[in-house]
RNA sequence: GGCGAUGUAGCUCAGCUGGUUAGAGCAUGCGGCUCAUAUCCGCAGUGUCCGGGGUUCAAGUCCCUGCAUCGCCA
């Protein structure tokens, strides 16, 4: 048996955020989940780099196409250890290997007939970096880029995907689990209820350079789809890698739903246009709401993967994300939320439980695993034993069908259950009474076996915690599934190292943004001494801040690229300014400074301030000057540093 | 406009093919224990199951309709 997962190749237009995190968390998960199974595993992860957008974001920053999508790519390659995620390939479409193999199919379809030319006119939004239909517009602007489309018309090649179109649909009748969760199985079906249109595989190199060369016909490049799904089969050596035999019958493709039609529809019709068989599923993830008013103001209102792990740590992130979204249905973040199960789940009853028992194991078991005495045995211990041996098959299916919340729910059952049984069996009075140190010793032994169970569950999920759990029950891990689904795996004897605690319990209050608590401060304070009418949130009065107040700052140094006059705003300029990701910024420094003298200047930015749209411009942070009376003068770093040096 | 999803305790959600007093976790209140990260255990609740009709001996669960939110398509 082998298992290959992949997660979508990410877009270089933008940084690594929670979504991203969320598909590539999900994606490592089944993958040590599937290697703990004894199943050989491959995970694939990358990013898509070419297009217009591409191109223009890198004009903009001053770069090339490759010097900015190296950049950019690097962002997500070094953001995924952070969180504990470790992909076997990073993929990216600017490989050339990759390039070679989507030319190679490109000329294989080509020859075959499936590709043909034609002319097509329609208005084009370069945002959407698609043509859009006139119903779309919103007085006649792309209501996504509020800009005017362009008429186009040009000639392009075509994929013939009308011609595969039948035979996708019995693909999918015949089996349903290809795409799953099964609400977008019936999306995917009720789209082809209507006839598919064959799809525009090429720009004209008149108008985009940066992507890969038709091969029959150089005054072409492909377009988006044509490259970038192929990154799942070149990422193994398509055709001939011994890599593509192995995995390629065993893909599953993780995604989330805003791009279901490519994955469903596309995809399908380009493999069976090539005569690859389907891939075995396509798992369908929904969206995060980011509730932007319950967000800490440190993290801004994008949540960033890399500033979550920071914070919190990857295991409390990852188990977060995971017990957290039912898979395939949309579910909101926040940090209050995730506070929530860091406290209550991770440092109460899974953490709590871990060093109670080893505590217990080491003052009344010297230790070590104690030995269990047959004799001593009460129906307790069978009934925990069986509800963990029946919790690892529960969570088994769970994990497989990738529901994930359902498999940690089966595992934190056994977690109460646990402490449960601790207080049922009361061995603080059992340690009195040296004649009973039998049933001592058997009670104890069930709860460190139950504890096996359950940090061999938890691998996939925290792979960080869960090792140090087995660790302390003096196991090494990695440990197999199958090697774990039965009763006294640990010997008696064996020694115990106490982990320390697993899991912190953080204090809210410190935790959050400053002004939340207040509000909940006031509210408490009314109930404990009298039931006064609800008080309205003050800012604090005091002049002076806390330094937990100033760490939510984040200051950093930024370095300008680009300066423009905004139309009609006498003091407003727009910047582009690198830190070190890319952002605009509207100052209102126009009457002190020109344009042109603020290009290559380093300037200070508060890069977390809630983004404004200021004379129909979105600004992204604020840059910081001094005022002295009518004179303003833009603070800078004393010398030149990094663009995105942290300012404190 | 067409199709579909969702609407259940203060919050987040479970409730499969209709069947006894509608559930879980969190939060809240009270009690207990002391091995433990002021943790854990027990008890206590509260719900016009979105509104309105209907089918049925029986509906959160099926049908019709309305409202709200969201998605896909045009």
């Amino acid at each position: 048996m082998s298992f290959y997962v992949t997660t979508p190749i990410f877009y270089v237009n933008a940084q690594p955020h929670l979504g991203h995190a969320y598909t590539t968390i999900v994606a490592d998960t089944a993958a040590r989940f599937h290697r703990l199974n004894g199943e050989e595993t491959r995970f694939q992860t990358g990013t898509d780099e070419h297009g217009d957008k591409i191109a223009e974001a890198a004009a903009k920053a001053g770069e090339t196409p490759q010097e900015y999508a190296d950049r950019i790519s690097a962002l997500f390659r070094n953001a995924w250890p952070d969180l504990d995620i470790a992909p076997d390939n990073f993929i990216r479409t600017t490989d050339p290997a990759h390039k070679r193999i989507v030319q190679a199919i490109l000329q294989q379809v080509y020859e075959q007939g499936d590709i043909y030319f034609s002319e097509y006119e329609g208005l084009y939004c370069k945002g959407c970096e698609r043509f859009v239909t006139e119903k779309e517009l919103v007085d006649g602007l792309c209501p996504d880029h509020q800009k005017e489309p362009e008429r186009i018309r040009e000639q392009n090649y075509f994929f013939r995907m009308s011609k595969y179109q039948q035979w996708l649909i019995d693909h999918i009748k015949q089996h349903p689990d290809c795409v799953t969760p099964e609400r977008y199985r019936n999306e995917v079906l009720s789209f082809l209820k209507e006839p598919l249109e064959d799809l525009c595989i090429s720009r004209p190199t008149s108008r985009l350079t940066w992507g890969i060369p038709l091969p029959f016909d150089e005054k072409f490049v492909t377009y988006v789809w044509f490259d970038a799904l192929i990154n799942y089969i070149s990422g193994l050596g398509y055709p001939n890698d011994p890599l593509f035999a192995r995995y390629w019958p065993a893909a599953e493709h993780i995604i989330a739903k805003d791009i279901l039609k490519p994955h469903a529809i596309y995809w399908p019709t380009m493999l069976r246009a090539i005569g690859v068989p389907m891939y075995r599923k396509l798992h369908v993830h929904g969206y995060w709401n980011v509730n932007e008013a319950k967000m800490s103001k440190s993290l801004g209102n994008v949540v960033r993967p890399g500033e979550l792990a920071a914070k919190y740590g990857a295991d409390a992130v990852r188990y977060f994300l995971l017990r957290e979204m039912s898979f395939g249905v949309d579910a909101s973040f926040s940090e209050e939320a995730l506070l929530g199960r860091q406290n209550a789940d991770l440092a109460n009853d899974l953490g709590n439980l871990f060093a109670r028992s080893l505590a217990m194991l080491k003052k009344f078991a010297k230790g070590a695993i104690p030995a269990p005495a047959a004799d001593a045995e009460s129906p307790e211990d069978n009934e925990l034993r069986e509800a963990a041996l029946a919790m690892l098959d529960e969570y088994s299916r769970q994990m497989e069908a990738f529901a994930f919340n359902r498999a940690l729910q089966a595992v934190w059952e056994v977690v109460s259950r646990a402490n449960k049984y601790i207080v049922t069996s009361e061995p603080w009075v059992l340690a009195k009474d040296p004649a009973k140190a039998p049933r001592l010793h058997t009670m104890l032994y069930h709860l460190a076996e139950t504890l096996r169970c359950i940090a061999v569950t938890l691998q996939p999920v925290m792979p960080s915690a869960a090792a140090k759990m087995l660790q302390a029950l003096g196991l090494t891990p990695p440990c197999r599934l199958a090697d774990h689904r039965c009763w006294q795996v640990l010997p008696p004897g064996s020694e115990l190292h106490d982990p320390g605690p697993l899991f912190p319990r953080l204090d809210k209050k410190a935790m959050m943004a400053a002004d939340p608590p207040a509000a909940e401060a006031a509210g408490r304070k009314g109930k404990e001494k009298s039931a006064g009418a609800p008080t309205m949130a003050q800012p604090a009065s005091s002049e002076l801040i806390d330094f937990n107040l100033f760490q939510k700052l984040d200051l950093r140094v930024a370095e300008i690229i680009a300066a423009e006059p905004i139309p009609k705003a006498k003091r407003l300029l727009r910047l582009t300014v690198r830190a070190p990701e890319e952002r605009t910024v509207v100052a209102g420094i126009a009457e002190h400074y020109q344009p042109e003298d603020l290009v290559g200047r380093q300037v200070i930015l508060v890069a977390n301030l809630k983004p404004a749209k200021l004379m129909g411009v979105v600004s992204e942070g604020m840059v910081l000057a001094a005022k002295e009376g009518s004179r303003l003068t833009l603070l800078r770093p004393d010398t030149s540093v990094a663009a995105g040096t942290p300012v404190s």
